[in-house]
DNA sequence: TAGTTATTCTATAGAACTATGGAATAATGG
DNA sequence: CCATTATTCCATAGTTCTATAGAATAACTA
């Protein structure tokens, strides 16, 4: 083998180390988790319904390959992102699969029909609403996810909550929810709960990743209530 | 395994389709040379020295994942990529594994050490010098590819003819070789015999699929002379 | 210091992937 | 229609990857 292919052998290798970490389902879902912010490994497992043994493998996978890196607070460690192109990475091979298979429309748009859910809402109409006062934007991700960054504005509402805390809502304005982004289910069931409780109730298909990504400002910290 | 798990198994294990497909090392090699054009399995097996057969395999990976498409011409098959999207996805894991990988300018850098052939030029430069016609460009790849598009005023100089051709060549000016991209070895090698023959020759990193990208204007068809 | 918690490491069995060579297929040319 | 050319299909053996459970580690806490 002559140096021109060990050259390129060595070369097609590095390339092909990110190709290997996001070649698992489980591993995709980890970044899509770890877009929201970091995060530990138990939280992980449980978000992503893994064992904790496994968790920390796939992670050690993606530390492999530079796409998160790892500090300790404590006895825990705090998995992040390397840094923003580790979350574009994600979501330019979300928005591949979206371009390529129809398979993704097909199996979103079943699952939203199952809940009667299908209604989404885009950012400009979101934006426009929000101006003319008549929304409240809830976030109903976990508070951590929240207070690692949110829409300025957004109310933090974790799904777990929704049905204690539906008193708070206003009836007479369109409640609007937005989770993870345009694949997690949280606000599909927000919406779907709220529904079914006679309010208007809509998801957001995008999430704070996607806004970050468009330059959009996004607000930090905990909730100001 | 309730229906949310479902759902998101499902979305996931479509985004690792793409995983998949980029996963191994020959197939990014494959997708790179697709990237200056369509071809035939006979042409990538011998230009990534692989058997056929391997080939092919691997191209049904490419096509079962829509990287690419394939259509027949008479007892060939000509495989293309799907559209400029998969050429960006190409370029886009290199521009990462550039980022987070040392490991990629270290290998390259060795590479070009051993062959004195360091000098690069870029193309903000090359485009100066050419205005002040104190430069040549040959496009060293082989003649389908240059015909597939090449940069306008360069010359078709396949690497191979290279020795046969040289006297064609002006000793007054300095040779600009480009192939493929960064990683191609052919610019390299052409800049490298070329300097032994007392010609003053640089490499151009970039290649076609870079300039399109950037939406520099790429011609198409024979070369003129 | 001992116990607790969070995480990683290790071993293993099973699953998935890869390379190889030869047979099968399909279109073309004489 | 046969031979040729180009490619895919198939079976196999070898390799790599994954999940699992339990042991080991390392940092806090009482």
């Amino acid at each position: 083998m002559g140096p021109d292919r060990v050259f390129k052998d060595a070369i097609y290798e590095q390339i092909a180390r990110i190709g290997r970490a996001v070649a698992h389902p489980r591993r995709l879902e980890l970044l899509d988790l770890l877009c929201q912010g970091p995060t530990t490994v138990e939280a992980l497992a449980r978000k992503s319904a893994m064992s904790v043994g496994s968790t920390s493998q796939h992670l050690q996978h993606l530390k492999d390959a530079h796409l998160v890196r790892v500090e300790p607070r404590g006895a825990a460690r705090i998995y992040r992102l390397t840094d923003a192109a580790t979350c574009e990475l994600f979501r330019s091979l979300r928005g591949l699969a979206e371009h390529y298979y129809a398979d993704m429309r097909a199996i979103t748009e079943a699952f939203l029909r199952d809940r009667e859910a299908l209604e989404t809402l885009d950012v400009a109409t979101l934006q426009q609403r929000m101006d003319q006062e008549d929304v409240i934007l809830l976030d109903v991700r976990p508070v951590e996810e929240y207070a690692a960054g949110h829409w300025p504005g957004a109310v933090s509402f974790p799904l777990d909550t929704l049905t204690d805390r539906m008193a708070e809502l206003p009836r007479d304005r369109t409640v609007v929810a937005y989770c993870r982004g345009p694949y997690c289910v949280l606000a599909m069931h927000a919406a779907e709960v709220l529904r079914q409780h006679g309010f208007r109730a809509v998801r957001l298909a995008d999430g704070v990743p996607d806004w970050r990504s468009q330059g959009l400002p996004i607000a930090k910290g905990g909730d100001p209530r």
